[in-house]
DNA sequence: AATTCATGCAACCGCCTCTGC
DNA sequence: TGCAGAGGCGGTTGCATGAAT
């Protein structure tokens, strides 16, 4: 007959499907009291009918506190489409930028929506992304992105291989981008107003607020990263 | 009103990595 | 050092729902 989807299962007959009520609320239970992990034991402690990685899965995709579905912002929209250029489809990595959102929210949305709306924005712009602002040259760091530069990961995974230099990669993006989110919270306040000196850059055909000084020093760290590849990890420590 | 089609999301599958022995 | 088990991750699928005809 069929083989069972994970070791785990061979033993018990699991349950598959959607989760009911009462599973949930069994499960959330036993996490609450237990807290998350060794999910070897939560279908044998709790008497659910699961497969070890359901139970996982169930939790840290809708059952854990804080979650948030649906609805992305432009803010989250943004951070996504920066993340993914940088990372490529590292959604667990591009996730923990975003606590709220899960990595399979953003794996979904990134394939439903903004996927599509990238590949409208270069057949429609033959890869030229405009601005709706003035047309300076830091405005066009991101198109090469997203139309013919592969992610830095992508174009030599094995650059990456080493933990200690993805980290440091990591810490940068992460302080880029927390600076570059309370920018755009900051910037929230002029929305409505195009000469705030922030520029309109569209994403894939998102507008998404950039401070020029922040945006600069993206493009900087960019630009030297994907100078480090080219020059084939030379540096490494 | 009924049927078909498109879309979005939850969940599964299989592979990879990590950890303990 | 090698192996086995558990957890984690990304790709994919299947179903529910809404829109279009």
């Amino acid at each position: 007959m069929g083989r069972p989807q994970c070791p785990c299962c061979e033993k018990i007959r699991v349950k598959k499907g959607p989760w009911t009520p009462e599973e949930d609320g069994i499960l959330f239970t036993y996490i609450q009291q237990n807290g998350p992990g060794n999910w070897r034991s939560v279908p044998i402690n709790t008497g659910l009918m699961r497969c070890s990685k359901s139970c996982r899965l169930r939790w840290t995709n809708y059952l854990r506190p804080g979650i948030k579905h649906g609805n992305f912002t432009p803010r989250e929209e943004g951070i996504i489409i920066h993340l993914q250029a940088l990372l490529g489809n590292r959604w667990a990595a591009i996730a923990s930028y975003l606590p709220q959102r899960t990595d399979n929210d953003i794996k979904n949305y990134w394939n439903t929506h903004l996927k599509k709306k990238i590949k409208k924005q270069q057949t429609t712009s033959s890869c030229k992304i405009t601005t709706s602002g003035s047309s300076t040259t830091q405005n066009e760091f991101i198109s090469t992105d997203l139309c013919a530069t592969p992610s830095p990961m992508e174009v030599s995974s094995s650059s990456y291989s080493s933990a200690s230099n993805y980290a440091s990669s990591a810490e940068n993006i992460s302080k880029l981008l927390d600076g570059w989110m309370r920018s755009y919270s900051n910037d929230k306040q002029l929305e409505d107003r195009n000469d705030s000196g922030v520029n309109l850059e569209q994403f894939g055909g998102i507008e998404v607020k950039v401070d020029p000084v922040l945006h600069d020093e993206f493009e900087s760290f960019l630009d030297k990263w994907l100078l480090d590849e080219a020059l084939g990890g030379q540096n490494e420590i």
